[in-house]
DNA sequence: GAAGCGTGGAC
DNA sequence: TGTCCAAGCTT
C-alpha cells in the first residue's frame, strides 16, 4: 500500500538517533570530564566541566579542568575551599560570576543533599549557575537520564536538519521540540553528547563537513543548499569604546598596588589595578583623572595603549605610573608575583604593559 | 525579553 | 586589522 506520509515523511526520520550513536561509537572523542565507554560517569566532574564549558571552547577548559579535579577532587572539597581560591583558579577563564554561582551550588549539594548531585533535572535547575542546558546535560551524561539538552550546536544541527530560516531567538521554541522530539529512551547520555560532538566538529557554523555527517541524506538545508546559512541570527548591536586611566603605584619596596572589585557585576570579586572610572568617552588626561588616583604620586603616563574587548564593549587604558609617597592601606604585590594573582585578563594585559615599559 | 557578563581562536 | 562565536545563566 503506498503511503505518501512514509515515502516523504513530514520531518526528517525516526531513525536518526540509531545512525548519530552509531556515528558517536566511531568518532567518540577522549576529554577529561568523559567517562570511557561503559563506565559510570562523576557527576560532580560533568556538573564541573559543563560550568567551565559555558560559552567556551574545549580547548580553553581543558588545563582548568585538570587543575580544580586535581585540587578539589569531589564537590565536598570544592564547597569547603575559600572564594578567593577559587576564583584565583577560575583567573583567566572568563565569565566570573559561573565560579561564584560554582562555589554557591557546591556548598547546597553538600548541605542540602548529602554531597550527592540530585539526577532529577528540575531539583538540577534549582541549584545556582544550572539553567536548562546545564540540568538537561547533567542529567542525561552524569544519570543517562532522556533529558534533550539544548545548547548553541543542538541549536544548529536542529535549524539545519529541519531547515529552519526563522532567526534566533524567535525560533528558539521551535527548535527544542524537535531536539526533544530526537532524543532517543536509549543512550540519552551518549545521544546528548553526540548531537553536540556534531555541531562541534561537523555541523560546524562555517564550512559544515557534510560529506561526513551521518544525517546527510536527512539534512533539509544541505539538500536546499543553505546549511552553512544556518541558523539566521539577528544581527547584533554595535559595541561601544570605554576608556579609563589605570595607576601603577608602587611603594618603596618595588610592590604594586592592586584591589578587589566588588562582589558582583564585572569581574565581580576579582583583583584589578586601581583605575579612573570606565567611561564612553574620550581617553582623560591626567589632570582629569588625578582625582581619581589611590594616592598622592609623581604620575607620569607610560607611552602606548592598552586594549581589551569585552562582551559588551570594548576597553580601552592608558597606563599612568608612580611611586607611593608615604604607606596606603591595600594589596601591595611583588610583580614577580602577580602571575600567582589570580589577575582576570584585562588586568593582566595592563601588568605586561606596566612591565614592559618601566623594565 | 533584553541586557550584562570574558576570553581566545579561527578565518 | 575586524568579525564571529563556544557545551548559557542571571536579573
Amino acid at each position: 500500500m503506498p503511503d505518501t506520509a512514509t515515502s516523504t515523511p513530514s520531518h526528517p526520520g525516526p531513525d536518526l538517533a540509531p545512525s548519530l550513536l552509531a556515528w558517536y561509537d566511531r568518532h567518540r572523542r577522549v576529554l577529561p570530564w568523559r567517562a570511557l565507554p561503559g563506565q559510570k560517569a562523576d557527576p560532580y566532574r560533568v556538573w564541573l566541566s559543563e560550568i567551565m564549558l559555558q560559552q567556551t571552547t574545549v580547548a580553553a577548559v581543558k588545563d582548568y579542568f585538570l587543575d580544580f579535579t586535581g585540587r578539589w577532587p569531589t564537590v565536598a572539597d570544592l564547597a569547603a575551599a575559600h572564594l578567593d581560591d577559587v576564583l584565583r583558579a577560575w583567573a583567566g577563564l572568563g565569565y566570573y560570576a559561573r565560579a561564584r554561582n560554582m562555589h554557591r551550588c557546591a556548598g547546597l549539594v553538600v548541605e542540602r543533599h548529602g554531597g550527592v548531585f540530585p539526577s532529577d533535572e528540575a531539583e538540577l535547575r534549582q541549584l545556582p549557575g544550572v539553567g536548562d542546558y546545564t540540568a538537561a546535560a547533567i542529567a542525561a551524561i552524569a544519570f543517562d537520564r532522556p533529558a534533550a539538552v539544548m545548547d548553541g550546536n543542538v541549536e544548529r544541527v536542529m535549524a539545519r536538519i529541519f531547515a529552519v530560516e526563522t532567526p534566533l531567538p524567535t525560533a528558539k521554541p521551535t527548535l527544542k521540540a524537535h531536539a526533544a522530539a530526537l532524543t532517543p529512551r536509549r543512550r540519552p547520555g551518549d545521544y546528548a553528547q553526540a548531537v553536540m560532538d556534531l555541531g562541534a566538529t561537523i555541523c560546524t557554523p562555517r564550512s559544515p563537513k557534510c560529506i561526513l555527517c551521518p544525517w546527510t541524506e536527512a539534512c533539509r538545508a544541505r539538500r536546499r543548499g543553505i546549511a552553512e546559512t544556518l541558523p539566521a541570527k539577528l544581527a547584533k548591536a554595535a559595541k561601544p569604546t570605554r576608556r579609563a586611566v589605570a595607576f601603577w603605584l608602587t611603594d618603596d619596596q618595588g610592590r604594586v598596588l592592586l584591589r578587589r572589585r566588588p562582589p558582583k557585576g564585572m569581574l565581580g570579586g576579582m583583583m584589578e589595578f586601581p583605575s579612573s572610572a570606565w567611561l564612553e568617552q574620550p581617553m582623560p588626561d591626567l589632570a582629569a583623572v588625578r582625582g581619581e588616583a589611590p594616592g598622592a604620586a609623581d604620575w607620569r603616563i607610560l607611552p602606548g595603549l592598552v586594549r581589551h574587548g569585552f562582551t559588551h564593549f570594548d576597553f580601552e587604558l592608558t597606563v599612568a605610573a608612580g611611586r607611593s609617597r608615604g604607606s596606603l592601606d591595600g594589596i601591595w604585590m611583588a610583580p614577580d608575583q602577580l602571575g600567582e594573582a589570580g589577575l582576570p585578563t584585562a588586568m593582566w594585559k595592563i601588568a605586561r604593559h606596566a612591565l614592559r615599559h618601566l623594565e
